[in-house]
DNA sequence: TAACCTATCTTTTTT
DNA sequence: AGATAGGTTA
């Protein structure tokens, strides 16, 4: 009997087709992992292929992590030797071993976001860039989006549109940017892709990966972008044994390049691929199902699905309105309490949203009425100012031409070494090719004052003997020596402020996760530790079993389930984001994204969503999200938890309770007029009293009160003012 | 060079 | 509202 037996008669038919081009088009819950993971035992231990064979790549480190369990449990030790891992932390495997053909040294550094944007602004500044309209982060998105376009700084100086002052600052800069990547020997995160695809045209290194690779699946394969596309595809070009699995309904990643086509393409470019639906849901509930349907039908780019579930019925979803975000928090909070008192634990309980900014509402308030929970994503420990100093240190010892890092701490603690002096070696370092670190030994050939010259060597010094005994020493020691030597710990504790505590905890915290790590990995190398911490994602030290209430933007919860979710923010502007308001493609991933929430869900779902909310410390006015319009009323219930001082208003007995619609729009006066107030009108407010009409367009309307400015979105306007 | 003040930006979403 | 950048002063 094979352990296929196990599985349903679709997911049996896609994991036992081993051979040839293999397209599963897994719908939410299915049970794609499952099959994926059973895929694998049946291959090594039905087939005899051999597990060393096989490559499976999972959108993120967790995700890795858990099938190499789960497979792990069928078939035992010789699960280790299958490849699961992200694109990003294969390419950079690779590159460490391949990385020379293109010029790289092998403890190449990877950048972050932030280390991008601090590279572009130091070439923004080099060359005088004086366009207005753009800023670092703009010009870093811009790029890193044509890097995973696969568009080379070359294609895109040649564009057509290169006489629009945005192109010629992007232009400049991208093959700039490139160089001093290079020079530094450091890769971003989009390198990490175009370089592994670069290795693939390398004849020989291209066989060799095909001949250890002849079985390759890839998950979440509608988030694969160009560069992903070309890297699969040329590993499987010799044997062809591919399969992808995804869901057109859950690509939510376009903003980074994610194409979306590769997967509805893929049967053009396997024209005998052998194409499976999982179609069977194990994860939700009808109604929550229902709703999910009913919303992603909207969707022109949707193929359409028969999605369905034999958990019939199961509770409506309840909607929770609320006067304001604070209100939001508060409600969701004490819903909280009562399912608790239901008996679910808060590791039951999760809170999604469209943008990190809105975790911080849930998180005041948490922690005021100390609530267990725990925020995934955001603003990340690395980032912080105090842990980016320690990695610098740490960057530049692991690789000496890292001048970006370098630059970071050469004033860090306070060394008197300012712009003009850094300057100076930067010039020298240029003229003599030679790196920025390199030129620091070179004090007798620079200008510079007596005290300023003791510094420096005693500073690369320092760097020199520590580098030297950092090849044998543990990360731990290397950590502590830059808090000793380099006096940094002191620094922190001499800033003076009321937030040296903070800092201080920050730098333990940093030092408990090195030594965590070590337990784990002994032998752990500087190398493969700051590898480690660049290519984490959020929700990669998430654990399923701690009492915690968890709480993540929606990207972040891809692949995962929970038992009660509240989708919190559910008003135009915020969900669908503004940035969609105009484009219908991106209103279609919005309304993906919306999907994909939605199904998270097994038992409970709860949308929440408020009529006031403050965006950059200004109030303004929303209207519920259009996506909830598109959810049929009879699987919605509304839970309003305070007495509103106005709701006398009874749905009309005739109507009945299945057809009432909670949010059935109210008539609005002037729905027909497009610009219903002007500049300098007079306008009464039922708690602002009157004001006047500062700004006027059709979206929105901007009245001054004594109070202060407040906008109002023209279609709800009548809600709120009046004219006087 | 450092400390302090003010003006400006930020919020899509992430490996 | 909060963070940050940039400019001014000591």
């Amino acid at each position: 009997m094979s352990i296929l037996e196990n599985l349903n008669i679709e997911q049996r038919k896609a994991a036992e087709r081993v051979e040839g081009p293999l397209l599963i088009l897994a719908g939410a819950g299915s049970g794609k992992t499952r099959t994926v993971t059973f895929r694998i035992a049946h291959m090594v231990l039905e087939k005899g292929i051999s597990p060393y064979k096989i490559l499976a790549v999972t959108f993120t480190n967790k995700a890795a992590r858990e099938m190499k369990e789960r497979v792990e449990g069928l078939i035992g030790e010789e699960a280790k030797r299958v490849m699961v891992s992200t694109f990003h932390s294969f390419g950079v495997r690779l590159l460490r071993m391949y990385g020379s053909k293109l010029g790289y040294d092998s403890n190449f550094n990877i950048y972050d976001a932030d280390d991008q944007k601090r590279l572009v602004k130091n070439i923004m500044k080099d060359i005088g860039i004086t366009d207005k309209n753009t800023t670092p982060a703009r010009v870093v998105s811009a790029i890193s989006k044509l890097k995973e376009e696969g568009i080379t700084p070359e294609e895109y100086a040649a564009d057509s549109r290169g006489f629009l002052e945005s192109y010629r600052t992007v232009s400049a800069v991208y093959s700039k940017y490139n160089v001093a990547l290079k020079n530094n020997n450091a890769m971003d995160f989009s390198d990490i892709l175009v370089n592994t695809n670069k290795l693939m045209d390398d004849l020989e290194i291209r066989e060799k990966i095909q001949e250890r690779y002849q079985y390759i699946m890839v998950d979440e394969y509608q988030d694969t972008n160009k560069i992903q596309y070309e890297i699969v595809n040329k590993i499987a070009a010799k044997y062809e044994n591919l399969c992808v699995v995804g869901d057109e309904d859950q690509s939510i990643y376009g903003f980074r390049g994610a194409n979306i086509q590769n997967i509805l393409d893929f049967e053009k470019d396997y024209p005998n691929a052998f194409v499976i639906k999982l179609e069977q849901n194990y994860r939700s509930t009808e109604n929550i199902l229902e709703a999910a349907n009913h919303v992603i039908k909207n969707n022109e780019s949707s193929r359409g699905k028969n999605l369905w579930t034999d958990k019939k019925g199961g509770q409506p979803i309840s909607i929770i309105e609320a006067k304001d975000g604070r209100e939001e928090a508060y409600f969701i909070l004490q819903e909280i309490n009562a399912l608790k008192n239901q008996g679910y634990n808060y590791k039951d309980l999760t809170i999604l949203y469209r943008t990190n900014a809105q975790s911080r509402a849930f998180e005041e308030l948490f922690i005021k009425f100390g609530i267990a929970h725990k925020i995934f994503g955001g603003m990340q420990f690395y980032q912080r100012a105090e842990i980016k100093d320690i990695i610098a240190y740490m960057n530049v010892i692991n690789n000496p031409k890292d001048s970006l890092s370098l630059m970071r701490i050469l004033n860090v603690p306070k060394r008197k070494i300012g712009p003009a002096t850094i300057n100076k070696f930067r010039e020298y370092a240029e003229a003599n090719e030679m790196s920025l670190f390199e030129a620091l030994g070179h004090t007798d050939d620079i200008k510079l004052g007596p005290a300023l010259k003791i510094t420096i060597t005693e500073f690369y010094n320092g760097m020199m003997s520590l580098m030297e005994e950092a090849e044998y020493m543990p990360v731990s020691e290397i950590f502590t020596e830059i808090l000793t030597t380099f006096r940094y710990k002191s620094y922190l504790e001499g800033i003076g402020d009321d937030r040296v505590e903070e800092r201080l905890e920050n730098v333990e915290e940093l030092r408990n996760s090195i030594t965590e790590r070590e337990k784990n990995a002994e032998d752990l190398t500087l190398g493969e530790y700051l590898e480690n911490i660049s290519l984490v994602s959020a929700t990669d030290d998430m654990e399923e079993s701690k009492d915690y209430i968890k709480l993540m933007t929606i990207h972040n919860s891809k692949g995962l389930e929970f038992p009660v979710v509240f989708i919190a923010g559910m008003e135009d502007e915020v969900f669908p984001s503004q940035k969609a308001d105009f484009d219908t493609g991106q209103l279609e991933e919005e309304r993906r994204l919306c999907y994909v929430a939605i199904t998270r869900a097994e038992k409970t779902l709860y949308i929440c969503h408020a009529n006031e909310r403050f965006v950059y410390g200004q109030s303004q006015y929303r209207s519920r999200s259009r996506f909830l319009e598109e959810i049929p009323p009879h699987l919605l219930e509304s839970k309003t938890k305070i007495e509103k001082p106005v709701q006398k208003k009874k749905p009309s007995a005739s109507k009945g309770v299945e057809n009432f619609n909670p949010f059935k729009k109210k008539v609005v006066g002037s729905a027909d007029l497009n610009l219903p107030y002007s500049v300098n009108d007079r306008v009464t407010h039922k708690k602002f009293g009157l004001g006047i009409v500062r700004n006027a367009n059709e979206k929105t309307v901007e009245v001054e009160f004594t109070a202060g400015k407040k906008k109002f979105l023209t279609a709800a306007i009548d809600k709120f003012i009046q004219k006087a």
